[in-house]
This record gives structure tokens, C-alpha cells and sequence, in this order.
DNA sequence: CGAGCGTTTGAACAGCGTCAAAACAAGTGG
DNA sequence: CCACTTGTTTTGACGCTGTTCAAACGCTCG
């Protein structure tokens, strides 16, 4: 999916003790970086706007693995193929690195395999925290469990939301009229207050009474 | 937790790559191996028996993160402590490694590091495959991701589940009466054969149907 | 201003959770 | 070998919550 958008040179690396990336590429929203089951020829990091990772299952059911916000590397595999799609969320910038430069790198740079590790271990805590989120079984439960992520990364009161109710919906397995009702429950209860459909103060204290 | 049972030597290496473990120990069913929020002194294999790992809510509901069986390793975290506790199924043996063992052999020995990544990402690939079937809708399409999971790893269409209905149910983010039923109504539909409570034979090709 | 998409809200329905009891399995002691 | 106990699994009836289907509302961008 290296298509239409001009290659940048992208001098960042992706994280401590890694190679720099090579180069930088633009997404629009909606547009897919690359594809499930693709081979996994690049790692990604988020340089501005937002990703998410998805899956379909056999009836054509969309699962979201991750949210993805600026600093966030994705893409990272162990085999060889894409488990997940990876899409922009909305007009995006990313960093881009060969595989097979962190491949080498591992190789003949103890540290630069260490950070790996790292970074697998980040992704897997990451991956493990939205299970905790799935495994609840009330809808507010997990709309807040999905808010606390949000603000936890965003690090504020007041959350910006990249993402679509849709999106929302797909990455805690609920429909989206359930999201938009919870939403309106939890403001009504006074747990958040919505500033237009994308922005939401939350109300830390009175949250994590429904956190359950 | 290292009180009761008496250590043994143990020969074998947890992984390629990786120091040999230092021990052995036993456990009996239902015995805490580590507590949540303990620090991750060791890392650990799956001798014989088999080992559940879980965390609990604020109400107290429990969530189990995977299940492993003789040749898996758990209890490999990055970060200082143990995000989720691990606990004996059954009367199990387990070998044993101290995790200072293995970032000494990381900082000086390439392929040790990358041995690591590449335990990170198989972990992380099975917490993938786990949000998956959390993210199902249907109870009949949980229990069947769970039972294919379950198939792929003892490769066999007869498969021996060494954990309760009320394990599969924290695990699949169900009750065990809908678990319960729902092996039932495969059951019916000729999609498994129930030989016990604890063995189920699996018709592949009428439980895809049910996949979802 | 109007068109189109995303979001919110409403009403009816289905599926899962809850509560309760029965069936079953395994172990104990007579 | 049987009676009894304990723990697990299965089954039943009912209520609640989330899904489905449908319509109204509100942004955003031509």
C-alpha cells in the first residue's frame, strides 16, 4: 500500500536504541496502510493524526484490535503476514522502517533486539488491557473502560476522540446505538460531558463508579 | 509462592536460545503459582498439568487471560510485576527460571534477545486470537473459538479439557450456564460430541458453521 | 441553503444473565 | 457394596440488557 502519497525522508527513529526510520507517508482518512494478511514489510509509527488496526471475521463482523495516537508504533510483527489491517482514522502522517533494517539490527545489536522485546511486551500489555475491557459484560463498563484508556494516553480531562461511534463499537464488541446510549446515560448520570460527539470531559470520580 | 512443594532440578531450557531452567516445582490443583500485582521474579514452563492465568475486577468478576498447557511458558512479562495471576488447574508440574537469568543473557547474547521477541510476540499473537473471540456477539461462536483454540494446540478432533465450565466462562466472558447450555445445543446439532464433561470430539466441519 | 453522513433516540424483540432445582460424578465411611 | 456427602454440570423459568429495525436530528461540506 505504498501508492499515491509522496515518500518523505523521515529522520525520527521509531524508538530508543532502533534504527531511524527511513521515510514518511500520508494517509487520508479511511485509507488503508496496508491490508490483513499482507506480509509484514514495514513498522510503522504514528507521527500526526490516528490508526486503527482491524480484523473481519467469516461474517463479515469487524473487529478493531487498537486505537494507534501520534508516538504510537504499529505494525510490528514476529511472523510474517499482517494479522490486522491497519487504516487512517483521519488524515495521517507516519514513519515508516523496513523490517528487515530492525531484523538486522537484532541481529548484530544486542540492544536494538532488548528494545523489541520492549516494545512486543508494550504491545501485549496494551493488547491484554482492551481484553480486560471485552471481557466485562455491562455496556458502561466497558465504554468507560474504553474512556480510561483514552485518557490515560491522551493524559487530560478532556479527551479528543478520533474515531467514530462505528469505530467505537467495533473495538469494545457492542452496536453503535448501545455507544451513543451509554454516552448519553453516562453524561445524563453526570460521569462525562459531551462536547459534541468527538469531545468528552470526564468526570474522573464519579467514572470509575461504573468502571465495575 | 515458593513455599510447599520441594524444588527439583531441571535440565531443560525453557526455550531455544535461552538459559536452561534452574528448577522444578509442583503444584496442587487450584494453588496460586504468583498473585496479581506480584513481582515477576521468575519466568515459567508447563512441565505436565496446566496452568490458568486471571485477573479480578473491582466487583470482583474475574477474567481469565489464557490457558496453558504442557510445552507452554507464562509468567514472561517485561514490566517489574505480574499483571495477571497463574494458578494450578490440575496437579502440575511447571520449570522454572529466574527472569534476572534471562536479562543477563539478553544484554549478552544476541540471539537470547531475540528469543524473547519472538516469545513476546507468540504471546501476544494468542492475546490477539483471544480478543477475537471476545469480540463475538454470540455465545455459540465464543464457545466455538474457544473449542478450535483448544483443537489447534492438542491437534486432535478429541480434545481433553483439563479446566471447569466456570473457567471457560471467565474466559469467554459468559456464565457457565450459557456455557453449559451452549455445549448442549452443539451438542444437538451434531457439531461436538460430548464424551464427559471434560473431553468434547469435534466435528470440524459442522463446527465452522457455528464460527461466526 | 441543501445534501449526505454520522449520531441520537424510540419501540419491539431476542438472547444472555439470574435464580433455583435437579442430575451427575467422585470420594468417604459404614 | 451401598449410603451419604460434596462439588460440578445440566436444565428450567423468568427478567433485564443489548440488538434490531426505524425514524428524527445535527454536523460538515459542497
Amino acid at each position: 500500500m505504498l501508492s499515491q502519497t509522496a515518500a518523505r525522508p523521515a529522520p525520527a527513529p521509531l524508538a530508543p536504541d532502533l534504527p531511524a526510520a527511513v521515510f514518511s507517508m500520508r494517509f487520508a482518512r479511511d485509507e488503508e496502510i496496508y491490508g490483513e494478511g499482507e506480509e509484514a514489510e514495514y513498522v510503522y509509527k504514528v507521527i500526526s493524526g490516528a490508526v486503527r488496526t482491524c480484523a473481519f471475521d467469516a461474517e463479515g463482523r469487524r473487529q478493531i484490535e487498537g486505537f494507534y495516537l501520534p508516538g504510537d508504533l504499529f505494525g510490528l510483527e514476529c511472523g510474517a503476514a499482517h494479522r490486522f489491517a491497519a487504516e487512517a482514522l483521519c488524515d495521517t502522517e507516519v514513519a515508516i522502517m523496513p523490517r528487515a533494517a530492525l531484523d538486522r539490527a537484532a541481529l548484530d545489536d544486542g540492544a536494538a533486539a532488548r528494545a523489541l522485546w520492549s516494545l512486543a511486551s508494550e504491545a501485549l500489555r496494551q493488547t491484554r488491557e482492551h481484553l480486560l475491557v471485552l471481557g466485562k459484560k455491562g455496556a458502561a463498563e466497558r465504554v468507560v473502560g474504553f474512556l480510561l484508556q483514552m485518557a490515560q494516553r491522551c493524559r487530560g480531562g478532556v479527551v479528543r476522540l478520533p474515531m467514530s461511534r462505528t469505530d467505537i463499537a467495533d473495538y469494545l464488541g457492542l452496536t453503535i446505538e448501545t455507544v451513543s446510549r451509554t454516552f448519553s446515560k453516562l453524561e445524563r448520570d453526570g460521569a462525562i460531558a459531551l462536547e459534541g460527539a468527538r469531545q468528552v470531559a470526564l468526570n474522573l470520580g464519579r467514572l470509575n463508579a461504573f468502571a465495575a
